[in-house]
DNA sequence: CGGTATCCCAGCTGATACTG
DNA sequence: CAGTATCAGCTGGGATACCG
């Protein structure tokens, strides 16, 4: 093994090394994965991340949500410690979605993501169009 | 605003600004989010940043794949202009695919949510069971 | 070896209507 | 306000068979 191969098993995590142990193990990873990558999670998970919200204020800045979906995913993120559902006894009541830790935790490499996702969207837009517009690549 | 406010508007990515522009962009956002986030990208992404593979080299450490997908999926990245795909005039054929500099710069933030993956795994396992044993938080 | 074509089903998702 | 229930359509993804 060469010494930049020695530092790179050092210093950078390797895929192969995170998902290949045992099945189970692969399957709790591809779940998580799959978790963050669903159509609402993402966007849930960051904006909460700026401080808590009520249901209906989340479903209007997440535009095109249903009310369904939002509570659905808003189900799943509770149910893997995400964020926190705060119930208030009112007439009409009142529900606030809070960010956990655990959340928290997951909302710096998810803005990381977003991030990349945000600043590469024009040059991924145009390698689709260039992509779509060509039959292969030689012709 | 408290001066805690004011530097993290300045110093931290805000979520909301990502994805509330205009529906178009929005919808861009999403589809490279659901891109990363689907059922393999984001580990074929990682396998190939660690070097460039075969095709049946990438089936055989992506376990539980289908040749269907995996084709499907690494079009899509290809696409996407993340990898790049080398075919060899050979008998048998050989077809190596490859990360290209975009695909490498999505590897960097993606390892950080795999890793993020990895190391709370467990957690999110114990967070599940409680959740799905339980039938609400208070009985 | 490196795919594609076809079939098929589970589950995601939206629309609509209803409720405490 | 904050959901749930139900129906229905679409898509993701596996199994299998076949092709260059």
């Amino acid at each position: 093994m060469t010494i930049e191969g020695r530092m790179a098993s050092i210093h950078e995590p390797r895929m192969h090394s995170m998902c290949g142990h045992d099945p189970q193990e692969a399957e709790m990873f591809r779940s998580i994965l799959s978790r963050i990558g669903d159509k609402w999670s993402v966007m849930l998970v960051g904006m909460l991340h700026e401080g808590p919200l009520r249901f209906t204020e989340l479903k209007q800045m997440t535009s095109g949500i249903s009310a369904k979906m939002l509570a659905h995913t808003l189900r799943q993120l509770e149910r893997d410690g995400l964020v926190e559902r705060e119930i208030f006894a009112e007439i009409p009541p009142r529900v606030v979605y809070r960010s956990t830790p655990l959340g928290k935790s997951l909302a710096v490499p998810i803005m990381a993501v977003a991030e990349w996702a945000s600043a590469h969207q024009a040059e991924i837009a145009g390698n689709r169009d260039r992509y779509d517009a060509v039959p292969d690549s030689g012709a």
